[in-house]
DNA sequence: CTTCATGGATCAGTTCTCTTGATGGCGGCA
DNA sequence: TGCCGCCATCAAGAGAACTGATCCATGAAG
């Protein structure tokens, strides 16, 4: 093999058991392997050293001088590789990196994530939001929840919710013009993100004539909350999800004037990289978020539309 | 392998080189091993681990925060494994440990042993001597001199000067009692070591009649120095190996008074561990001696008798 | 003084890690 | 657009490393 190049890194492993145990056999029991594989690192090492490193008298080895020389630094050379890499896997368990769409961590996330801490107080998460879908190989992430189809190679990707959308609107602004009684009615206000494709679904989902929007911006996801809150000021009429505001619409601060609800075939998907399914803080997060949505599915009655 | 129990060392040691060389291919070069394995050990650290080391941005790669904390210990640890071996190594081909019997190291390494320090000043010797055959497996030694037959299993034996003996005496001496005529006369004088079987050798060989001395005593060869000063001192006749007294010969200290020099089949051996026949120093130590007495064969003339 | 127990060395056979070489993908660069 | 650099993947093979059986030496126990 070519790994042992210089230093025979595993006889040198050997070598501090034998030395720290004074034996073979114990040695072996230790890193779980026969006396007979001891002795045979052992005697590798010395040869790569040039010089016997134990003396084998009768019921005990002694360290020779040499023996005695070199085990110092290979002990601390091991703790410190050995403290390194449990350091490595400790941090690794410890922190989280969740990407997450804007929309996403601001109305869902921010306000349960509190349950996962308090479920595995020795997990932090780091939250990092932003539009673009994360490059798991490119990037720094464990877990990302997206937008989407759910088919991204190389990664398992589990269905949170449905991405459904449709108009809301302030109570003040729905008496205005008359009120809101049929779909056409909402062209009268003014379509707060005019551009976003969702209006051309759900209108055609609704049997409104195209009303001739412009979709050239594509939906970016990154303002749903600032349509939402302009809605909710009574600027005019948002196209949002609308399980993200079911508080809001609750307390009548904001109103859903149809039922019909679209869906674009795109939904909320959690995604992490295939290789690291069982990654424990990875399943943790996996588990606690499947388990939110399997108590709030029942709530959730949606209509696929398109 | 049961080998790379809880920490991969080898996947450590290429990890080192990679976040060196911040190349999976030039790491490979160094370590002498395809950029392949290099992915491999890469992999299979990252899974220890439980979590990606490296970014892989397409022309360079990065490490990632865990690979970040993760280096510094490690090529810590690593320089301290490296740094043992290679002073072990260094203090093993500078310290050469010597064995030999007291009269061989006093009447000859003592007078020579200069020439070899001259010829290889970073090798250090360390004489030890002792009556007792020293055993290279349960004690520190590099190289012996020993006498006897030079057929010692496991090490290998190379034959420096025979060990001849004779009797010898002062001239002062020799002049009383009417002078030595014949081996007989020498019966006359006292004998010192009486008990050594040399004497009852050398008597057969010289065709005197069993003088009917105390054998008892083996020759322990720790006082043939002493014998042959108490010699020199007038004090009686020693059997001796002249060849480690010619000086004292030529000067006309001692006077050897028969030619008949006995061997009673053990001579002077080099010994080492076959094991060891390649380590640099023992080398240099078994080419310097062999050299040394094969240049002063020539003046050895030895009649073996027995 | 046997007999037993302990601990290491040795040997031949086998397992399985690690390596290789070929191939493919991806992003820059000219 | 095609080439190049760099890493990932795959199947296959080499050989290091491990095992189990056996042997040997020593010291302790009966």
């Amino acid at each position: 093999m070519k790994m042992s190049r210089q230093v025979p890194l595993n006889a040198l492993r050997v070598f501090e058991a034998v030395a720290r145990l004074s034996s073979f056999t114990r040695a072996g029991e230790e890193l779980g392997l026969t006396q007979t594989a001891v002795s045979y690192q052992i005697k590798l090492l010395e040869e790569n050293i040039g010089e016997p490193l134990f003396l084998r008298r009768p019921r005990q080895i002694t360290l020779t001088e040499t023996g005695e020389r070199l085990l110092p630094k290979v002990s601390q050379g091991f703790d410190l590789l050995g403290e390194a890499v449990v350091a490595a896997r400790r941090a690794s368990s410890e922190i989280l990196i969740l990407h997450s769409t804007p929309t996403f961590a601001q109305q869902w996330l921010t306000r349960r994530l509190g349950t996962f801490q308090f479920r595995h107080p020795q997990i932090a998460v780091r939250l990092v939001t932003g539009a673009r879908i994360v490059d798991f190989h490119t990037e720094t992430a464990d877990i990302a929840i997206r937008w989407g189809t759910g088919d991204w190679p190389g990664l398992i990707s589990q269905h949170l919710m449905r991405l459904d959308f449709a108009p809301i609107l302030s109570p003040a602004l729905a008496e205005t013009h008359g009120g809101i009684r049929e779909p056409a009615d909402l062209l009268k206000l003014p379509l707060i993100s005019p551009s976003d494709p969702w209006w051309k679904h759900w209108f055609k989902a609704a049997g409104v004539p195209d009303p001739n929007l412009d979709t050239l911006t594509p939906n970016d996801f990154g303002v749903q909350t600032f349509d939402a809150a302009a809605a909710m000021a009574g600027q005019g009429v948002a196209i949002v999800n609308p399980a993200h505001y079911a508080d809001d619409i609750a307390a009548g601060r904001l109103i859903l004037p149809f039922d019909l609800l679209c869906n674009d075939g795109r939904d909320y998907w959690l995604a992490y990289a295939e290789s690291r399914r069982n990654v424990p803080k990875i399943r943790a997060f996996r588990d606690w978020i499947l388990e939110e949505f399997a108590g709030a599915d029942a709530c959730s009655k949606t209509e696929k539309c398109i």
